[in-house]
Order: C-alpha cells, then sequence, then structure tokens
RNA sequence: GCGCCGGUAGCUCAGUGGAUAGAGCGUCGGCCUCCGGAGCCGAAGGUCGCAGGUUCGAAUCCUGUCCGGCGCGCCA
C-alpha cells in the first residue's frame, strides 16, 4: 500500500490529466513530476501541493484557476477529507479525524515493518566505507565515514535494496613495510625511519610480537619489514574489527588491495581500457585518458619503474565489484579524496559502466577541538584520539546520534571539551527518554490489567494531542523513502526527535490510564504504537531503544 | 592559479524554488496531589557572508566577489 503522500502525488497526476482531457486545462503530455510536501503551518492542512504555480507557464492562465481545475477533477484519495485553495495557488489537503486516529491500528499490526517503506525496484547496492589502511587504530577521524556509512546501508536495507557492506584495505604499499621496519627500530632501540610510525600503539605492537617471529624478521636473507608488516597489518585490523564492533558496525565482505592485484583484475582493466582506446604510453609509463571524461589530466596507471599505481587498483577493483553483480556502487570517501573522484568516474565510465551506478558521497572534515584548539590528527606521527577514547567521553548512542544528525556535505566542529560535559544533554536522551516513558505506561497498564486495543481508536482519539503524534507517526514510511533516494539520512533524528516532542505533549494533555477504560484502551494503542515508531526509527540509526533508563 | 565543499540565531547545525527561515545547546521567566521532570510552557536572539541576475515567488538556481576547509604526485 503506497503511502498517503504517494496516493496524492497519484491523484493530482490523474487530476493533471482529467483536467486536460476534459478540456478544463491545456497543458502539454510532458509535464513536471507532482511535489507533494508537509506545510511548515498546520493551517495550511496536512499537506500541500505547489503544482497549478508549476502548471501556470505551462498552461498560461492564473494559478488560482488551475488550482480550481485541478481540484475540481481530484479524486482525493481514502483519509484525505477536503483540498482546499489558497492565494497564490497552493492546495492544501487535510486530513480526515477518524481516519487518521484509525492508521494507529493499521501501524500496529505492521509492527517492526512499519516504516521500511520498499522501492519497486530493489537493487543490489556495495557501500564501501571506513577502508582506513591497516597501519594503526581507527581515530575518531575515522568515525564519521563510518557511522555515515552504517546507517545509510541500514535505510537502504529498510527499502528493500540487497546491500552489501564493504571494507577496502591497502596491504600492497610502502606503508605496511614502514610500519614492519618501525617495529624492528624499536626492537633494535635505532632510531624510528623517517617514514615510520610512531605513537603509543607502536610501542604496544612492538611488545606483543611473538617472540618466535623476530628470528624470522632478522634472519640474513629475510625482509624484517614484509614479515613484521603483515603481522602487525594483521594484528592492527583485528584490532579495527574489534572497535567498529564496538559501534554496532559489521562489514560483509574485507577486501585486501594486494587480492585485487593478485586475482590479476587490475591487468585485465587496463586491458579493457585499452581495447576501448583509452590506454597510451609516455615516458616509460602507461597512462589512462581520463581527460576524454573531463578528468583535470590523464592519469598513470604503470609508472615507468613497471609497478601499478593505487589508481590501478582502483580501476581493478571497479570491474571486480561489478563482477559480483552489483547495480549500484556507493565509495563513501573523505571530502580529501575529492580529487581521485574525476579519475575513478572516468575508469568506471570507460569501463562500460553507467556514471549513475556509481556514487562517491564525500564526508566532510570533522574538526575536533579541546579547550578551544584543534585536536591534531595523524597516524604517523602517533598523534591522534582513537576511536575508542571518543566513545569513553561521549557513549556510542550519542556518537552516533551526533553524527547522523549532520549532512555528510557539511564540515563540522566537535568540541570535545563541551560534548563530553553536554552528553548527558544529548537529544539522543530525550527520544530514548520518550521511549522508555513508552513502557513504563505500558508495564504500568499490565500491572492495572488493562490491554491497548486500536478497534475503536477511530471514534476515541479525537484529542489535538493525539491527532498531530499519530500524523507524524505515520511520515516515517516517507521520510525513509526520501533518505532511502538520497542516500541521505540524517533526516530520520530529525523524525525522531519531533516524535518524541509530540508524545511529551500528548502525555501532558492526555491521562492515558484513567477511570474511562475504552479511552485508556485506545490510548494505550497510541502509546504503543509511538514505541514501536521510536524504536523502528531509531534502529535505522543502529541506536538502541532501551525499555528503562 | 585551478578545482571541490562550506559560510543561516551567542555556539553546533537543519532547511528537496513556495506560505510568517527552524531545532538542539546556552540565556531569561514560569509549571510538579496523579501514568517516569532526562519533561512541559513562554521570552529574548537573524541585513541567511556581500553584490548583481533569473522567477509570480530565492537561504535554495545563475554570475561575480570575500572568508574558511580540502585537493591539485610516476604518494596512498
Amino acid at each position: 500500500m503506497p503511502t498517503l503522500r504517494e496516493q496524492l502525488r497519484e491523484a493530482v497526476a490523474e487530476a493533471r490529466r482529467s483536467a486536460t482531457a476534459a478540456g478544463a486545462l491545456d497543458l502539454p503530455a510532458d509535464l513536471p513530476s507532482v511535489s507533494i510536501e508537509r506545510p511548515a503551518r498546520s493551517e495550511h492542512g496536512d499537506f500541500a501541493t505547489n503544482a497549478a504555480m508549476q502548471l501556470a507557464p505551462l498552461a498560461r492562465m492564473a494559478p488560482l484557476r488551475i488550482a480550481e481545475a485541478l481540484t475540481s477533477h481530484l479524486q482525493l484519495p481514502d483519509g484525505v477529507a477536503a483540498a482546499e485553495i489558497a492565494p497564490p495557488g497552493f492546495i492544501n489537503f487535510r486530513l480526515n479525524s477518524a481516519w487518521v486516529a484509525g492508521q494507529v491500528e493499521t501501524l500496529l499490526a505492521e509492527g517492526a515493518r512499519f516504516g521500511r517503506a520498499p522501492v519497486p525496484d530493489p537493487q543490489r547496492i556495495n557501500v564501501e566505507f571506513v577502508s582506513a589502511n591497516p597501519t594503526g587504530p581507527l581515530t575518531i577521524g575515522n568515525a564519521r565515514g563510518a557511522f555515515v556509512g552504517d546507517v545509510l546501508c541500514r535505510v537502504l536495507e529498510a527499502v528493500g535494496h540487497a546491500v552489501t557492506r564493504e571494507y577496502y584495505f591497502n596491504d600492497y604499499n610502502e606503508q605496511i613495510r614502514n610500519l614492519g621496519l618501525s617495529l624492528l627500530a624499536i626492537r633494535r632501540a635505532e632510531p624510528i625511519p623517517d617514514d615510520g610510525y610512531h605513537g603509543e600503539y607502536v610501542n604496544e605492537l612492538v611488545a606483543q610480537v611473538p617472540e618466535e617471529l623476530w628470528p624470522r624478521a632478522e634472519a640474513p636473507d629475510a625482509d624484517p619489514g614484509e614479515v613484521l608488516g603483515r603481522w602487525a597489518s594483521e594484528r592492527v585490523r583485528a584490532g579495527i574489527e574489534a572497535s567498529l564492533a564496538r559501534l554496532g558496525v559489521r562489514f560483509d565482505v574485507w577486501t585486501s588491495e594486494g587480492a585485487i592485484h593478485a586475482a590479476g583484475w587490475v591487468e585485465r582493466g587496463i586491458a579493457r581500457l585499452r581495447e576501448a582506446g583509452f590506454i597510451y604510453e609516455e615516458g616509460g609509463a602507461v597512462w589512462f585518458r581520463s581527460t576524454a571524461f573531463g578528468d583535470d589530466k590523464d592519469r598513470v596507471v604503470i609508472r615507468s619503474n613497471g609497478r601499478p599505481t593505487y589508481f590501478a587498483a582502483d580501476i581493478g577493483y571497479v570491474a571486480e565489484k561489478f563482477s559480483r553483480g552489483f547495480d549500484e556502487l556507493i565509495y563513501v570517501w573523505g571530502e580529501d579524496h575529492h580529487g581521485t573522484v574525476a579519475r575513478n568516474r572516468a575508469a568506471a565510465i570507460a569501463l562500460g559502466f553507467d556514471a549513475d551506478q556509481v556514487r562517491w558521497p564525500l564526508i566532510a572534515w570533522v574538526r575536533f577541538i579541546r579547550d578551544g584548539v584543534e585536536i591534531p590528527m595523524s597516524k604517523r606521527s602517533g598523534e591522534f584520539i582513537t576511536l575508542d577514547e571518543l566513545l569513553d567521553e561521549i557513549g556510542t548512542d550519542g556518537a552516533r546520534w551526533y553524527f547522523s544528525s549532520r549532512a555528510y556535505t557539511t564540515g563540522i566542529d566537535l568540541d570535545m571539551t563541551l560534548a563530553a560535559s553536554q552528553s548527558n544533554e544529548n537529544p539522543v536522551y530525550y527520544v530514548q527518554y520518550a521511549h522508555a516513558r513508552c513502557a513504563s505506561i505500558l508495564r504500568t497498564a499490565a500491572e492495572r490489567s488493562i490491554a491497548a486495543d486500536a478497534a475503536d481508536t477511530r471514534s476515541l482519539l479525537v484529542h489535538p494531542a493525539e491527532q498531530a503524534l499519530v500524523r507524524h507517526l505515520l511520515t516515517l514510511p516517507d521520510v525513509v523513502a526520501d533518505a532511502a533516494s538520497r542516500r541521505e539520512t540524517h533526516d530520520i533524528p530529525r523524525f525522531c526527535h519531533e516524535a518524541a516532542h509530540l508524545f511529551s505533549q500528548f502525555y501532558r494533555d492526555c491521562r492515558v490510564l484513567s477511570d474511562d477504560v475504552a479511552l485508556s484502551r485506545a490510548r494505550l494503542a497510541l502509546v504503543d504504537a509511538t514505541r514501536l515508531v521510536l524504536a523502528n526509527a531509531l534502529d535505522l540509526m543502529g541506536i538502541g531503544a532501551p525499555d528503562t533508563m
């Protein structure tokens, strides 16, 4: 069953057609899509459309007259009581209060499925995120991408897409070797090499190296950077996985750059580009003609020393991903990688994939501030705050809410001092508190042997606070559908906060458990529905919905 | 120099060409016989960086400009 908003969209589109057929409007066949929005002010109704104003230049008529023509040909969906015309040409829709109240029963029947609005064309989507190199623990710099990627996955799954969560890590370059050589230097009490790694975590790694590994690393024909680096990166990767588990972030697939090379994807990818005519040689290097697709300059894929570039692996990787049958690839990257998007898009297109099959949401920078000063962040120098430390200070739910509430394109300043001192003021607790209070009311009702009953809500839930709450709860499927469609999820916490707020007002104005048994049972049904909706919405953000706090 | 992303209330941020630009935090003032006060109600606080343009209508789109972040490698 489409949501009411979708039914209204279709009803207005149909009204355009029938008004045109009846000669009331003179419209071309190709029309803009109908926009249905929720007015900010309640006197403008529950939904509104600007269709008449949109059509004015096409029909060469005054918007108000178009609105009249549309409304007179409009078949209102079940649940909509009235369509009213308002200057300069809005059509405002007002819901039927009894229908609204009756939706409590429908909502409860959907249970955990409520809010998960299925798309008509589910896709197989690969979402790659975090992908931090295994040369050190996850830092608070990785936190935002982890949360944004995870919530995006949850929302895409909620509308029926099949999502694969993927972590790509680089084990093919000098960084791993440098990490290994840093361990060796510390072991021998020598200075750490110029490109080496510093910091407490490196010392801890040295202490954890199995004794039998040292002779193997230091044998005359051994490559100590390789031996120790391989061990250390595996160790670090396990730690990363543990940190992610603490966040509640899991991955389905861990792909290493080395594996992409080993399986021949890089060679085959370049060969495909060569066949397509986008590869040439110059100065002893092999180049990809990415400028053919709008990149600033062409890019080297094989250096003159014969070694492939990092970008060459990206080419192989995109081909490898699509070979697994995905309809869409999403790369959740930090915005510092924006310079590499153009060449990757170019490669995907040159390999024969559609530009809209691949997206790169670039997560804007987070500046972490402490006592008014930006905290420097460098894994190599050992100056950083780990993700685990962040969670100790502001809590996993607090962090999830914080990063989920902001558009990923916006740079944010996170004051650690403020965040820690204000962690109890985090809106997430307000929402969780509302959920706990719902649960508490339901417990009290159970003690008094009063059961929720949604059968008669149509006639009983008439109070403005009840009506406002239900109307808001019913919008969750639209919120989720929009978030999934836009691949932007930050409206969901807003929905939660508003739901909790409307519930608080309802709680203030409407005594749930009273001598009026029928009304008590109907209001309990609304409390149960609120609890359910809050739990479902919080779950989309990976945030728990506690019954007590 | 070129490119990408930002600039909205004291602070942190929403705002998908629509109606009187919103929320949280902070500040000030009210509200507890009764289902959870981690709450509720109210107030103060805005030239939407600036200047043009498009439009019936611009925080939103276009052009220019200023400020901030990031990126411009045969590094990753």
